[in-house]
DNA sequence: GCGCCTAGGTTGACGTCGTCAACCTAGGCG
DNA sequence: CGCCTAGGTTGACGACGTCAACCTAGGCGC
């Protein structure tokens, strides 16, 4: 208890506080949107100060890509584990994009991040989008092998594939689409009409 | 030239303030995201001081808001004047989406503020997207008519078909889409693509 | 014609944020 | 044993959104 230096705790786990850092983001992410993401209250919520974030994160946008990378990872994950599974090939695209809506609607926030404009290019992060994204053309071209999908350039369709999804998905959560009662139409449900008017003709 | 006094000027034409405000917001916007307008840039430019912008919006999300219905009134309009023009109800709702596309794509910023989440309801704002979509929704059913379009719903296809022009822009403006060379797709190829796929089949 | 009222503009202040700079400290290694 | 550095700390600066207090010119009742 001399007159200073009461705090300065160091070594505590080594990479740990990264770990606590981005835990809080994630939840002042999914708490408050985009914009509830402060570095000085990410650091309250880590239990460490202000400006501790900037010695393991070059500024805000890097723990920003960070969280992003981090979930875009999780994100391909799941799509490979249903690539893997035992579906049909049609099953697998219809399941991957269904899972793709319903993340999306239960964490807003962190689809907006991983999906809005990334200024910084973030190698990590381009690296995993494009594994994802390529891992679900893969599975495209199976589905039209299988006659489940129209034929044509794969990467293409799998474009359109994802623009429907994505579209439907940010129509839905910026309250642009569930307007009248009639024509409700949830982003899975769009996602469904869609695979409908693609799939093979001769088959109800 | 008494010692103070020298500005606190009035009176210079009632709504020209409320114009040069909105005029450097759109300004702003363009030239930096939306991240770049402020609140006190903008009195700047349009040769007021901080704080005078706070006598004639609520608050900055206001005067975004304000912005955001001037433009969306804007395509209101172009929608309604395709609609009224000689085109074949097909190639209406083509064009309509196309002009979206375009739109979009010469000005990421607007596009991001006007179909980005809205707290505030608005109401101006409201009438404004639920106008221009209604008018689309007509255009959509009659194509449906003239058998350019499947059958259904029409606000549920009209949904579909926006919300696939929408993701892919979306997707466009976030660099995720044209990565490789070869499934290179223009966010209005993507809209073609699913235009040709709803189309009448027996017609190339 | 005179005095109040108010719309529109001004300065000043407060708290928060991102970020830079300077400092501290414990463990690793020569 | 003494230096080095990774990781943490406090302090400061400028910009922002917003509140409060003040000013001023024109409009209107009397």
């Amino acid at each position: 208890m001399s007159t200073q230096g009461s705090s300065y705790a160091c070594r505590m786990a080594a990479g740990a506080t990264v770990e606590a850092l981005l835990a809080a983001a994630v939840a002042l992410l999914d708490e408050g949107g985009p914009g509830a993401v402060t570095l000085r209250e990410v650091g309250r919520r880590a239990g460490v100060s202000h400006n501790a974030p900037y010695k393991h994160f070059a500024d805000k946008e890097a723990l920003l890509a960070a969280v992003a990378a981090r979930e875009l990872a999780g994100q391909g994950r799941a799509v490979h584990e249903r690539l893997a599974g035992p579906q049909p090939p049609g099953g697998v695209v219809r399941s991957i994009m269904h899972a793709y809506v319903a993340w999306a609607l239960a964490h807003p926030a962190r689809f907006k991040l991983v999906y809005g404009a990334w200024t910084r290019g973030s190698t990590e992060l381009g690296e995993a989008a494009a594994a994802t994204r390529s891992a679900f053309v893969s599975a495209v071209a199976r589905a039209q092998q299988a006659c489940q999908l129209p034929a044509g350039d794969p990467e293409r369709l799998t474009a359109l594939l994802l623009a429907l999804a994505h579209g439907a998905v940010d129509l839905a959560l910026a309250g642009h689409l569930a307007a009248a009662g009639k024509g409700r139409a949830d982003p899975s449900d769009l996602v469904d009409d869609l695979l409908a008017y693609l799939g093979p003709p001769a088959s109800a």
